[in-house]
Parts: C-alpha cells; structure tokens; sequence
DNA sequence: ATGAAAGCGCTAACAG
DNA sequence: CTGTTAGCGCTTTCAT
C-alpha cells in the first residue's frame, strides 16, 4: 500500500461544518449563487480556501446527470491530421470547461463502437468521431444513449445528420482542374484501395475535372496505395512503367504523394520538370519535402472546432441538423509545374 | 430542449425490479461476484442484456472512490513526438480499461498547473504530463491530491521521483561521436533558446563527445533556434556566414535540422558533401526529407507505454520509485558523410 | 445466497 | 437568506 491510498479528502461537509452552516449553504456559495448573504458566502469561500478545498466532479455528475465531458475517438491519434482536429476541439472544450476523453480506434468499425460505448457508461455529454467507419448506423444508438455523435470526415458511405467535412469533390476537381490549367493531359490518380468515402469524393473530382475539361480517363492511370507512402511508392511504380508516363500524378493524400515522390526520385526522374506531383492534406510535412509539394488545405483544426462548438450547441438545447463541408485550399508549391515534352 | 435531453436511463434498480431481486444482488451479478446463485445471476444478466442496460460509471465512481481514470496533459497534441507518447499511453490504458483525459497546456506552467487541477477535479486516479514545466514542484502537490503524477521527459531541472526520460546527453554523446569518427572536427550545435532541460543534456551530450576527442569546442559553433523549422533555418544561416564553416551540424531536434537543411540547400550547398547534418527524435518525416536525415530515434510510444505501466502499477499499490532514462538509438540515413574539404 | 441500509459528494426542491 | 430532505447510481457492510 503507498501514499496515493484515496481517503477523505474535504468535501463540502466539512467546510459546512468549520463554518457553521449548513452543507447545502457551502454548496450555494460555491456556485456564487446570489440565494446565500455575500458575507457567509465570503466567509465560506475563504474556509474553503484555506481547506484546499477541490469540488469533487464525480459527485456533481451524478447529482445533475452532466459530466461536462466529451469523448473524442479517432483512428490513430498518430496522425497528423487527426491530431490536429484533436487539437481544435480540446480547444474549444476547454474553454467551455468540457474535459476531453481521448480514445484510439485503429479504424476498426468493433473497436470504435467498443469506445464509444465506453464512453457512454461514463456519461460522457457528447461524442466526435474522426474518419468514423460506422457513421449513420450511429443515428439509432445516439438515440438511444440520448448522446449526440458529431462525426469527422465520415467514411462511411451514408450521410450522417451532424457530419463536418473537408469537402473532397470540390477540393480534388480543383487540384486537377489546376494541373489541367497548366497544360496537363496525361494526369493520373493514386487513391486508397480501402474505399474510404474521401478517396471516392476525391476520385470523382478528379473525373469530374478530366470530364469538364474534356480528357478521356485511361483506366491504366488510375493506381492504388494505401494512404501511407509505401503504397505511395508502389503505386507509383506502376504509373511509371506505362509507355508515355503520366505528366502529372493527383495522389489521395500527402502521405501517399510523399511515398510517389519516392519512386520518382529512384528512377532517376525530376519533380516537376519531368513529372508534376500534388497531395492532398497539407500536412506539415508537405512543406518540407523535396520539392515542397503542391497540395490542398484541409482546414483541419477549424474542422475540429466547428465540430465541438456544434456539439456544445446541440447540448446547450439548440437542435440543429449540421452537414457541413469545408471547403479546402488549393496550396501551390514547387512540386508541380506546365509539362515539358509531349 | 432537443432528443438529447438526458433522463432516466436503465439503472440497476429497474433490472432489479424486473428481476424480482434487490439492487444489491443485480450489483453483485453484474459484477460477477461469486456470493450470488449462477442460475439468478444468468437471469439477471439475461435482463440486464436485454434492457439494454449500461453500467454508469459515475455512480460507480462516487461509491469506489476511483474512477479508472487517468489524465494526460501535453504542450500540444499536435507535436508528432508527443502524439506518439500519448497512443502509447492510450494504448496500456485501454487494455486495462481505464480512460484517458487529455488536454494541452501550451507549454504555459501555470495552464500546466491548471489542468492538472481540473483533472484532480474530476478525482482522475493518475496524471501523467509530458514535457512538463513543473517537474519537481508536483512533489508536494501529488502528495496533497493523493494522486500520482508521472513525468516524461521532464523540462525542469530537479529531478523527480517518477520520470521517464530520453537518455539526452548519451544520445546526443553518440550522434556527435559518429559525426567525429567520420572525420567531423569542426562540428556545429543548434540548440533552443528556451533552456529546457533536453537542450541542456543534448548540449552537454555534445561537448562531452568533442571533449574526448579532444576537439576544442568554439563558442561560434554553438547557435540557438526554436525548436521549430524557422528557428533552425536562422541558425543554420549564422554558422554559413563563419569563415570555414562547420564540416558538421548536430541539432536540438529534427525539425531544428529540417530549418537547418533549407538554410543550406538556400545557400546552394549541399547535405552530407558540404556539410554533413543530424537531428534528434526520429520523426517519421525524417526519413522523406532529402536527403533523409540521420538522428537519434527516441522511443516514443515505447516511452508513453511505460509511463502508463508505472503509473498503473504504483495505482496497484506498489510502492516504487522510478526514474528510468531511455536510450536512444543511431539512425543513420544519408544526410552524414565523411567531410570532403577541410 | 440475498436483502436492508448506509453512504460516496453533490445539487435542488421545499419549507421556512 | 438558510436549513432540511431527498436523491442521483452504485458498492459494500451487516444481518439473516
């Protein structure tokens, strides 16, 4: 048995009883309630002062039914992306002095419901869920747990009704239409092989651009990596072994562009002379690549903001539908440029 | 006031009802006590599955005086180094079905402080801070909550009973002392200008590497940053402006050495034939720089999982002190050669 | 093996 | 303005 062994810390009794008053008085004068004389209501709080006295939150909880308390599950807290929505939302919770429960999932549908769970039987007040793969199955158990879920870039297929979004589609045509503008034609698209919603959105923006701007789609230019840069690289392999190569590679994400990048380099071919490169994401890595890669913004810290000020929202008593898709923003660095030869 | 208004939920009262037991058997039950008979036990938990019921953890909290809980504060969640930390962190806690609290402090003591109050607040059974401000002073404090408080990489100078370090000054003795083996004399370091307490091992790490090589440190080899890209870029671009300059550049940190690389390659230079340059930390974007660049890896989840052991071992009620320094390992990648001109 | 009862720390309705 | 009382959902003696 050591030191940290939980005993009596002072509850609000004990100052009740060093001041005299009833426990119900100390409690009012806590809250600065304006039902207790300023002069008891000072007095308390200096005893409760000199106690050290900390309001116990479990207690509270469970007498208002509100823990002031937010779960956040996502895939991997290792993600860059991911860490800066984190980010965005604790800021907001703690302004609002919501604490944060943070829990990963490892983009495993089981797991994140296993989470979630876990978080209503601590009574969390509300729910953020980053690149959920459950996504509008939730709307019967958020019912059900009387929990709102607030949902992050949803994978999953179906429209959630509280869903924030980077908007892929619009952000992608733009990437591409960019390309396209600079005298592309040969343009190919590395995705995921998963079949997240993003990829999808973001390979009918591509299309979308190839189709306004009237270029036929070859199927051979269409690869898949796995978000992460290996796939990157092989996927980029692959483009590279065509007989013309492409002139310009639209990839999924930063990662995989970060992986392509790779390929590129080993075979001995320049970007952007030889061949024009973007991302999407912009990750802070994406700056610091070699050349710094072209990309579109995700606003992802905003993107976690606006999430938990919905939510803050929605338990303030403000029913709101809310689907919301952010758009994002082209970033032009050195990684793309006109194509050279036909 | 919207569907999510909260009410009453099953409880164990209502299973008890319908179990035509008392609340206490349903506790005992649902809690697999073996004082209970395995046939109204099955019932129970049959009634239980089927009312859907969910334990709620507050109220088990106020009755246990535990709350399986422990609270992870950090600078920011969006530092890849400290995300790590904290999936490992995450990761030994969920297995042993505790929850995490997270909340950034921004690198502020006094909001350092705050939240570790706020934590003691919701009674967290555990505090675990991540490049704390504090250190040393917790003592006391943890001693008052009756709360463990576990620190990793502590940045204040005392040394406090629990703390999980990365090994700086071996680290850093080892990074230089490759850099000196390939040749390196005139060897460079880029500190922070904040005094942390990494920085100081990582310095003295680095003159005790050039002092038994028997290489005389020059006071203009030393140079400050931020830690960030930017802070190593002005740095790097003050030893470039020495009249030989370093053959060898060792940074604080990887992103220091990222500023640094573009200060070179800027100066039209080139890494490792100019000059040869290492950082500390292994990011994962170390290895798609270019070239990829050569530092000490820190074992960062591995660092968050301990932390998390130890703090849920001293929770067991084992008694130990435990400050542990983790070794770092050599990474060697292609931005360190042997020095071409001298 | 089970029930009755007390209590964890707090809030809130009610009575004065 | 203040005290009394009940109760939030659960665990845990103490009886039986």
């Amino acid at each position: 048995m050591n030191t940290f062994t939980k005993s009596g810390s002072v509850s609000i009794k004990d100052i009740a009883k060093a001041a005299g008053v009833s426990h119900a008085t100390v409690s009012r004068a806590l809250q600065s309630s304006n039902l207790v004389k300023p002069g008891t209501a000072k007095r308390i709080r200096e005893i409760a002062e000199q106690f050290g006295y900390r309001p116990n939150a479990v207690g509270r909880s469970l007498a208002t039914n509100r823990t002031r308390t937010i779960g956040v599950v996502v895939t991997t807290i290792a993600d860059p992306i991911v860490a800066e929505m984190v980010s965005g939302v604790e800021a907001v919770a703690r302004a609002r002095e919501y604490s944060v429960f943070l829990a990963n999932c490892h983009a495993d549908p089981e797991t994140e419901m296993q989470v979630v769970q876990s978080f209503h039987e601590r009574r969390v007040d509300g729910i953020i869920v980053a690149a959920s793969r459950v996504g509008a199955l939730y709307e019967p158990l958020a019912e059900q747990m009387r929990t709102p879920i607030i949902l992050i870039n949803n994978q999953h297929p179906n429209s959630y009704k509280y869903s924030i979004n980077i908007d892929s589609i619009c952000g992608s045509r733009e990437a591409v239409g960019y390309l396209i503008s600079l005298g592309h034609k040969r343009i190919a698209y590395i995705g995921d092989r998963f079949g997240h919603q993003t990829d999808l959105d973001r390979f009918s923006g591509y299309r979308q651009a190839m189709e306004m701007a009237g270029i036929a789609t070859r199927s051979e230019w269409i690869a898949h990596g796995d978000g992460k840069p290996e796939g990157g690289t092989l996927a980029m392999k692959k483009l590279l072994a065509l007989k013309p190569i492409p002139s310009a590679v639209f990839c999924y994400n930063d990662m995989t562009a970060i992986g392509a990048l790779r390929a590129i380099h080993d075979q001995g071919l320049r970007v952007p002379q030889d061949i024009s490169l973007m991302g999407f994401d912009d990750l802070f890595l994406a700056n610091y690549t070699e050349p710094p890669l072209s990309t579109v913004r995700q606003p992802k810290h905003q993107m976690g903001r606006i999430a938990a000020e919905i939510l803050l929202r929605i338990l303030g008593g403000q029913e709101a539908d809310a689907r919301i898709d952010l758009p994002g923003e082209l970033i032009v660095r050195a990684s793309t440029a006109p194509p050279t030869s036909l």
